[in-house]
DNA sequence: ATAGATGCAAATATTTTGCCGCCAG
DNA sequence: CTGGCGGCAAAATATTTGCATCTAT
């Protein structure tokens, strides 16, 4: 099947070198964009913390370096990540609850594959997806912005019983 | 980029051949399920409705046939069907608000394309993308029961001035 | 100086739960 | 008959908005 190695996905267990410190910070700035004290806690948490933070987490741990952080001021700041094309938002197919995660976006899309059983989320790239996108770009003419493709399923240790 | 004619996508604007009306109704009967009034209603609406249904629309289109038809029970339908695979959910990039759509889930997984400009979402199938998760399913050995793919972007009327 | 950001409170949106009476099988 | 289902109200969760104040530039 993936006879070619070019197409064997690399597993996900990397380090996110997409994201040394101080990029997101470098990036706004760059773009004219205020840097005040709560964005600069959040945008080091973001930039160093781990991968598929949600609103309610990033809250905590931005709150120890600036208590009176308001979670206003999160969804706010994530929005403007969003925008400006430096996160993506993730729901990971609903695996607890109907909350996002969002993480640092990097040079190259990777495939969240979800376990419904342990609830593991794997990250894995492929040059089949790479392609993949190229064609739909190619085909339906567009701009691509964001792409996101997420695997739900069982792994081998949680394999269903009943199918 | 798209030699292979057989790489080439297929545009989406087929007609859902997967729900020949009465099909849901078929599946969850066989799996023992009780098809209640409102079940029924629900699903004849599922089969046979527009893609992309949200719960306001699905209930407002419920409640012409039964005015007394409660949001609580399209919600507890629609896990029912997502559990027994039957429905897929997607959010859409969060095109227009956090909610969420459902469709039938057809033989065969397509792409959800679109586009932020205008909001409109094309549907397309790959032979890439059928590959993708066949390599997916084998190196990581996951037995894949959803796979989601979307992509934003702007298509070639909408294309981003400042890009 | 001032456009833009934050905090707080409240509003909105979306989904889930408890409970009781009802109905499909 | 009876266990699963639906309706209703309320709770829980998630996100957005209005407005006064503050601050980065």
């Amino acid at each position: 099947m993936s006879a070619n190695p070019a197409n064997r996905v690399s597993s996900g267990e990397r380090i996110n070198i997409t994201s040394e410190p101080g990029r997101l910070e470098q990036e706004l700035s760059r773009r004219g964009k205020r840097l005040t004290r709560q964005r600069r806690t959040l945008l080091r948490i973001i930039d160093t913390a781990p991968r598929h933070l949600n609103v309610e987490v990033l809250l905590r741990l931005a709150r120890r370096a600036d208590p009176r952080l308001n979670r206003v001021t999160v969804y706010r700041t994530l929005d403007l990540l969003k925008r400006e094309g430096l996160v993506d938002e993730l729901d990971l197919l609903h695996l607890r609850g109907h909350q996002h995660y969002y993480e640092t976006r990097g040079p190259r899309d990777h495939i969240h594959v979800a376990c419904f059983g342990c609830g593991k989320v794997r990250e894995v790239e492929s040059e089949l997806f790479d392609r993949l996108k190229q064609q739909i770009e190619g085909d339906c003419d567009m701009q691509i912005t964001v792409a996101r493709m997420e695997i739900g399923g069982y792994c081998s240790r949680c394999r269903r019983p009943g199918l």
